[in-house]
DNA sequence: TATTGTTATACTCTATAACTATA
DNA sequence: TATAGTTATAGAGTATAACAATA
């Protein structure tokens, strides 16, 4: 009933969808092998920063810690992580990645290298860069100047 | 430790990074209104469809049958829609808006348009252009040939 | 006092399987 | 036989609040 009736409408809109799509695909995908999205994201950020404390993972995945708890336990059920002690800090524990963790993780980044790979394949490397510039652009304009649908409502008017 | 070495990778990342940042902020925003982002999503759908079965609600959203039911039962409790009977079908109900849901979706729509205008206001129209259109290639891609992480995992090879 | 991580509790989303009513 | 939607059941993700141990 509701078409975009503007470009930037249009981009956000083709936006989401895709993101829908890809996280789909990523979940199932992922089911499969007994994971699941919230889980891998952790095991990314691990693998990424290397050994890390809980509290660390909760705010750059914007969970809470309650809820880093709970995957924590899901990684070390699958053996893919374990809890070591922090060696400063003794409320704290380290979230390390066993082998077998680190050689799904290093398999999971593969994967995604590979979907990259087809999903831009027949694209000339000028749209990629503009394609890649503007994500950079909207992204730093979300985290840096707190750009969020909330403030978009207020500026309604 | 593990940094995107080729462009195609960097750019999913990005992509993958904005669409974590764009849904946590949804999911905040609409929890502050009693809504979840699954529950949004069937709203906008019967607003662009207009009355429709919760079968094709189901295949539009990549959920199972089972789930949908708790979805609009959620959007029922919220009196944002209504069961109403198939004229032809008397298996299938129609899922239709209410006025408040109607309102509710048409602000939810406005919302979207003004973050799309916040997010994209200072970007050159060429690139927002080429933007929008390598994601209409890369949608396609998907969409069409059955692109997914575990056809690009076969191809690694 | 503030912070890290946990236990307690509750709600939402998701899925599979079995079932009813209808096509 | 096939389809639309529900009931039954189960698991995962998320959040708030209260708490213990430590900083």
């Amino acid at each position: 009933m509701i078409e975009p009736s503007n470009p930037r409408i249009a981009a956000l809109d083709r936006m989401l969808e895709l993101a829908l799509l890809i996280n789909h695909d990523l979940t199932t995908s992922l089911a499969a092998q007994g994971l699941s999205t919230s889980r891998v994201s952790v095991l990314w950020e691990v693998l990424r920063r290397g050994p890390v404390t809980q509290r660390e993972l909760a705010d750059a995945l914007h969970v809470t810690a309650r809820n880093m708890t709970g995957l924590v336990d899901g990684l070390v059920a699958g053996q893919l992580v374990t809890r070591e002690p922090h060696p400063s800090d003794r409320r704290a524990t380290l979230v390390t990645l066993t082998p077998k963790g680190t050689t799904a993780a290093q398999q999971l980044v593969r994967d995604q290298s590979a979907f990259a790979d087809l999903l831009f394949a027949d694209l000339p490397p000028a749209e990629l860069g503009t394609f890649a510039s503007v994500l950079d652009h909207v992204v730093n304009r979300l985290n840096e100047h707190g750009l969020t649908i909330a403030a978009a409502r207020k500026e309604e008017g």
